[in-house]
DNA sequence: GGTTTCAATTGATACCGTATCGAATGAGTG
DNA sequence: CACTCATTCGATACGGTATCAATTGAAACC
């Protein structure tokens, strides 16, 4: 059957399904469950009139106050084009300003704005319900562990050696 | 405007950062980690010639057998445009042939080839070693561990009892 | 003061999803 | 048995979005 498996030679196939054992079962199970959360909460944001990632910047604004456009793009990981696209929409709806920097007149700080911190508020009210439906599945304990060791994979140690920094640039 | 000042009622505010306890912290977390295991994966399969969504399609030929393409877009989570690029290019590359089915013939069953089945196993000889990196940071048995709770969360339990399958159409 | 470096923007390119069209099958009808 | 109609699959065309390269303006450096 399939218990003969000499390493080395063959290891076991990808499958997609429950049980898989090859290499990419990790994988391929993270591109399920996180397809799953980004659906629900798309869904949750959609009545707010934002999408995912208008809502990444805010976090970032939230979290580290006025920031510029370089260290957003490596914060939330996208393209600096693709941040000035968000930030324009954001601007454009009143929930964050460009700000001019009085030292240095070629960066423009991006802030949030009273607004956009009401928005940010309303979509975590929003989203909890729809989170709660998300891990009804798992018994009690089984979120925060998953929680815990998503955190530790998602967040290695060493990881500052990539080519364009992506982590939280202070 | 302070981000720090957690309200005795509200939920906690995302952060995208260890530690986080807002609604959001696990899609949050799963992006990240998806984006990692993508990333590791993608590179595993670029000295073959294919990315992702062209493994992911061999996956279901090898586990189905020869498959119709509505079923493979059903499968893959992707539309049926996708399907046809992808299925155009593995057969550009020898990997899989569109084949006529007796019965109807305006359906075309693509079925892996040969070449496309060597490949698939070196694509798992090729993803081994890799995955192993990825998970260096976790202690022994959480690997299993992250996977179990993975499973349980992206495959939930009454997918039987929909009425018109969407995947895992065995 | 001239050169280099960096940030922000712009433009071009490729990719993904949606809408639409053509072909083919099966059911229904005379 | 011939015809029509509705459904379905495959393929194509279009719009939106993200990704990558090139430009502009400002600041740091020698």
């Amino acid at each position: 059957m399939t218990a003969d498996v000499p390493p080395g030679t063959a290891a076991p196939r990808a499958t997609d399904r429950p049980g898989d054992q090859s290499p990419f079962a990790l994988g391929l199970l993270l591109r399920r469950a996180h397809w799953r959360a980004q659906t629900v909460m798309t869904e949750a944001l959609r009545p707010l009139g934002i999408e995912l990632r208008h809502f990444s910047v805010l976090i970032v604004l939230v979290n580290q106050g006025p920031t510029v456009q370089r260290d957003l793009a490596a914060a939330t990981g996208t393209d600096k084009a693709g941040v000035m696209r968000v930030v324009d929409d954001l601007e454009r709806k009143g929930l964050a300003v460009r700000k001019a920097v009085p030292g240095d007149r070629r960066v423009r700080a991006v802030e949030i704005t009273a607004q956009g911190m009401e928005l940010f508020d309303m979509a975590h009210a929003a989203a909890e319900p729809q989170v709660g439906r998300l891990v009804a599945g798992l018994r009690a304990g089984e979120a925060e562990q998953l929680t815990d060791l998503l955190t530790r994979f998602a967040h290695p140690a060493g990881e500052s050696a990539r080519p364009a920094g992506e982590e939280d640039a202070v």
